[in-house]
Formats: C-alpha cells, sequence, structure tokens
DNA sequence: CATGAATGAGCCTTCATTCAT
DNA sequence: GATGAATGAAGGCTCATTCAT
C-alpha cells in the first residue's frame, strides 16, 4: 500500500547492486572485459538488460564498480600487516597473504592484469598501479634492510618480481600446488 | 605479361602473408584481439577485407597465424643457446635475451601474456604455455645446478618468477630502465 | 493527522497536473516531443515516473493534456476581443496580443507548430488547426471590411499568411526586435 | 571474375546513395527525423541495416547528406532568377518558383521547417536560414524599390512573411488549393 | 496515493563473414 | 586473385510502461 521506505530500498539496492558486482567480475575476470556483454551479465545475474542501466551508468562504469569493490576487501586483506612491528613477521604476512588473496580473489586479479596489459587502460587501472610501484618499494626495502639483506634496494626490487612472476603463473596457469610451492621458497628466502 | 611462374606467385603470397601477420600482430599486441577488426587490419595492411579470408579461414585462424609466426621467431632468438657449452654462457645468454626478446617482440608478448589470462584460451596458447613449463624448468635446473647452486630446483622455480615478474612488469609500464635493472640484478645473482 | 477532504484532493490533484502539463510543455516545446523523456519530465516536476500515470494514461495523453491546458489559456488570451464593438480595436488587439501570445507562450507555439508538421499527428492538433481555419477566416474578413479594404476576403488570406509567417520566423530565431517589427508592419497597415 | 573497377563502384554507389537519400528524406520529412528509424530507411531501401553504414557514419550524417543533396536541387530552382532584368519578371519566377518548390519538394521543405523549430538544431540548418535571412532581404527590398513601392524595407517584411506564412500553411495542410490561391494574390500584388 | 525497481522492445552502431563481379 | 558491397547477429544503451510494496 505505502511505498517501501527510503532505507529499504537502499538495502535493496545495494543488495542487487553486489550481487551485479560479483556476477560482473566472475565474468570479466574468466572472459575479459570486452568479451564479457551486458547482456550476459544480466542473464547470469537474473536480471534484464534494462535493469543493469539502473545501477551502472555504462559498461565502463560498470568497471570501476567492480574495481572499487573489490579495492576495498584487498585493503581489509593487507590492512593489518601495516602495524606490525616485527619486520620478519610482516614478510610472513606478506606472502602468505598474497597467496591467499591470489587464490580467493583469482577473477579479480586476473582482470586487473589484463587491464593493465592494454594501451587504453581505464585510468583506475593506471593509478592503482603507479601507487603499488610507489608506495610499497620503499617499504618492502625497508623490510629487507631489518631483515639483513646486504641490498635491500636490489633484494626489494627481486621480490617484487618473484610475486609478480608467481602471480602471472598461477592466474594463467591456475595451479595452485605450484603457488604453493613458490610462497614456501619465498617464505624460506626472505623470513626466518 | 608473360604470367608469373608457380614459384613467384608462392614468393608473393608469403610475403603478403607475412605482411598481413605482423600488421595483426601490431594491432592484437596494442588494441587487443577482441579490441582490433579485420578491417583495421586490411586497411592497415593496404588490402581488401575480402583478400583477408584468401589467406585465413576466420579471426581466430588470424589469431592462430599471428601466433605460430612469431614462435618461429622465438626459436630463433634463443635457438642457439642450448648447444652452448658453457652453463655460465648459457645463462648470461638467457637473461640478455629474453631482455631483447621483450623489448623488440612486446607486442607479441603482450599478446600471449593476454591470451594466458582468458580461460577459453585458443589451445595454441595453452599447450605453449605448458610446453615452456615442461622443458624450461629441468634445463634450467641442470644450469642452475652446474653453476654451483645448492637447491637448484628451488633456485630455478624462483629464476622462472623473476623472469615472468619481470616480463609482466614491462608489459604493463613499458619502463626499459626497469627492465634493465632487474636484468642487471638477474646477471649479479645467477652469472659470473 | 485528519484525513484530507475531498475538495481539498481535488485541490491537490489538480495542482500537481497543472504543474506537470507544464513542465511537460517547457521540456515538449524546447525540445520536442519525441526527445522529452517521461523520466525528465517526472524528474522536472518533482515527482515518481510512477505517479505520472496516475494522472495521465501515456505519454500520448499528456500530450493531449499539454495542449489542451493551454488551449484554454489562449481562450482567455483571445476571448474578450470578440466583444468589442469597433473593428478597428479588434483589429488591433489582435495583432498585439497574437504577439503577446507568441512571445509568452513560446513553447507551446513551437510545439503546435511542430506537431502541426507531421503526418502522423495527434487528431487533437488537426482539429484544432481545421477549426482556426474555419472559424477564423470569416471572421476575419468581416473585420477587414469594416476598415474599408476593397477585397477583404483576399485580404484576410495574405493578413492570416503574415501572422503565420512572422510566428514562424519568431518561433525559429527567437528574434524579438523582428517580430515587434512586423507587428508594427501589420498595425499601420491593417489598423488605423 | 575480376573484380569491378572504381568507376563501376562508384557508380553503383552513387546511385545506391542517392536513392537511400530520397528514402530518408521522405521519412524524415513525414515522420520526423527523431520518429524515424534507419531500420525504416533501410526496409524501405530495401537494404540492410548494416549496409547504411556503409554510405552514412551515423544518423546525423545522413540528415547532413539529405539536407545538402536536396540544397543542390534548391539551387537550380532558383538559380536562373537572379540573372534576370526585369524587377517584375523576378518578382513573378521568384513567387511562382516558391510554389512550385513546395509542391515538389515537400517532404524537405517540412524536414527543415521542423529542425528549424528545435533548440539544438543540426548546424546545418541554422547555417543555411541565416543565409536565407542575410542574403535574401537586401535582394528582396531592391526588387520592390523597383516596382515602385514606396517602403520596399518595410514590404520586403511583408512579403517575406507572406512567403513564410503560405509555406507552412501548406506544410501542415497540404491544401494545394489555397495554397494556389495565396500565390494568386502575391501576384496580384506584387506584380503586374 | 506514491515510489522506483523492473521489464522488454527498439534504437544506433559495429563487425565477422560471404559473395557477385 | 582481388574487390568492397552486402548481410545479420550482436552489442551498448534508452525509455514508455507496469507493478509490488
Amino acid at each position: 500500500m505505502s511505498p517501501r521506505t527510503t532505507e529499504q530500498y537502499d538495502k535493496l539496492k545495494k543488495d542487487r547492486k553486489n550481487e551485479i558486482l560479483d556476477v560482473a567480475l566472475e565474468l570479466f575476470g574468466n572472459k575479459g572485459f570486452t568479451q564479457t556483454s551486458i547482456s550476459a551479465i544480466a542473464k547470469e545475474a537474473g536480471i534484464s538488460k534494462g535493469l543493469m542501466y539502473n545501477y551502472f551508468e555504462s559498461k565502463a562504469d560498470l568497471l570501476d564498480g567492480v574495481i572499487q569493490h573489490v579495492d576495498e576487501d584487498t585493503m581489509h586483506f593487507f590492512a593489518d600487516i601495516m602495524v606490525l612491528e616485527d619486520a620478519n613477521e610482516v614478510l610472513v604476512q606478506l606472502i602468505t597473504r598474497t597467496g591467499k588473496f591470489l587464490k580467493e580473489k583469482r577473477e579479480y586479479n586476473t582482470l586487473i592484469t589484463s587491464l593493465s596489459l592494454q594501451k587504453d587502460v581505464h585510468s583506475v587501472v593506471r593509478d592503482f598501479a603507479d601507487k603499488k610501484m610507489v608506495e610499497m618499494m620503499p617499504f618492502l626495502e625497508n623490510l629487507l634492510k631489518q631483515q639483513g639483506f646486504e641490498n635491500p634496494e636490489e633484494e626489494a626490487v627481486l621480490f617484487g618480481a618473484i610475486i609478480d612472476g608467481m602471480s602471472v603463473q598461477f592466474l594463467s596457469t591456475e595451479n595452485e600446488a605450484y603457488l604453493n610451492k613458490t610462497i614456501q621458497l619465498l617464505l624460506k628466502r626472505y623470513t626466518v
């Protein structure tokens, strides 16, 4: 009889939006952004094509939404590492959580990696990549210095490359055993 | 006015095919496979759209062609390394040539990496990746053993990860200086 | 908290309806009927899309409403002219009020003119145009006869054409100065 | 066996293009630009929707094409009037040819008038309207002066209004008899 | 009475592929 | 062998209209 309250609407809308974002992430991640049609996402989400545009202004906007949505999760994933005092413990967490992150958010990582390989990358991704580099490297360097490495700067470069290589290998092959193995080796070399 | 000989025709056809493949690689690599239209390739190659189908059955077939075409180049790139006797020299060549390969065949590497991240990957790419893994690792292990590494198997895994990480970093950022730096570090660590 | 009386409701409903009609007229007139969406009207009127259908059965019905709504105004605009006894005064009023009408109800006039140019015009507009012709011409003829014109029938045709030409020129160019100038010329020629 | 020559292609393409332009003009003129879909034009022209884009880049481009196409005709319609020496003869031609132009190019005139009533008018139409005003009025003034009118400037304004009014009346009602009548009155008043 | 989520048809446009010449 | 006109199936997006609440 009476219309829904604003709160009810907001809740409903947010839930549905999240559902769409989840479906979109799965398809974008597995098939690629361009290869995934709005229709496919709508069908998978069980809604009409038109309704998609009630939640997102355009396909590009949906992509933004997907990335930001997971970015929040990502923060949670690594947030409390920064506050740890022991450098060794930070490295342990960094390595193991990266593994967990890759497994649990595989579609997201695949999507981001794919996008980063394209020339006309959405600014969101480019910004993200830049930030990662600028913020991460000095932080890493400092950790490795505390671990007693002679050339922490050089070691940080190699460490970063191993992480990225391990990631792309896992995302390409989905070989979880090999990922676990590489993580063990990282722990062995960089932590005690 | 005399008709061309069969050989001349074959030569012409091969040249033209190679030109198409070159153009296709450039566009596929920079814009992505899906984002590149047959029309665009034809126009860039200076031929008609229809003629494209004289050389390739479909867009997918063209992609196969592109990959195989560069694969031959790739072989040449690394072929004579295998016959070297000195393990150190092999590693030096392997590392430096990988750098050269990334720079000179950037579009190709971008294309392959992109494709390998997709679920519905063309079998060609999947096969290629598998082969790389199966053949490369034991070869690498052997080299590192000769270099005196205590755990050559483990070291091979890390070496491979660094190579892949370095690659994806370069392909994403196109930062050549950083690539060169990483190559130097690889040489420092794995060769004398 | 006491329920509103029926009268209050009716009043409220009428006010709201008029507001919708005003907004619709403005948008239809400036952007065109087809180019104006129900959503845009609802948003501009500050009500929900759904409520629009409480007042109007369809977009076409809303258009009907808009036209009839202004038609009432139009009557008021010209109503008391008819009762004037002096033919000269009637003409003066007819000419000057037409100018005022064009300026004050520009959107309406633009809308009507636009609609009248379309084949599949809503019957409302067609009827309106016919009526205007049938009723107006004899009335005009009579006036011009009283003003001493030798061929009042012919003069009425030209007079009507000037009015329509002046109108469409103003609606197209929005050049108010030129409109005023034409009005002065009309007064000069047809009144004393 | 051999492909068509460039000339053959050009001829074919031009013919087809003209056919599309004719159909588009008819539909745009009768139903309005926005109300006419590319599909409808293609169907009426007996070709596929996709082929439309082989001839015109977009719907807006097609509109441009339609307008320019008829503009050429328009020039021919009025071109040789300018060179006549006798002012009276020029006016006779101007009036009668305007009538002919309205009848023979009714859809075009309807389209142009419709477009000129919209705020966001395509620049082509706006330019056209401006030019008409700036070039036409002094020309008209001069003619009427030669015809012995006391206030040629004022008379030109009225003459122009009658032409425009007559036009919009005909385009709205399609009443050819009334158009002819108005033309006779114009001739009577402005020529001998 | 009032809301806005939801639908589905239709719109403009692109593109791989075919085919008459 | 070579051309580019032609097709038809999508794709992204808009919008009038309906309906559960």
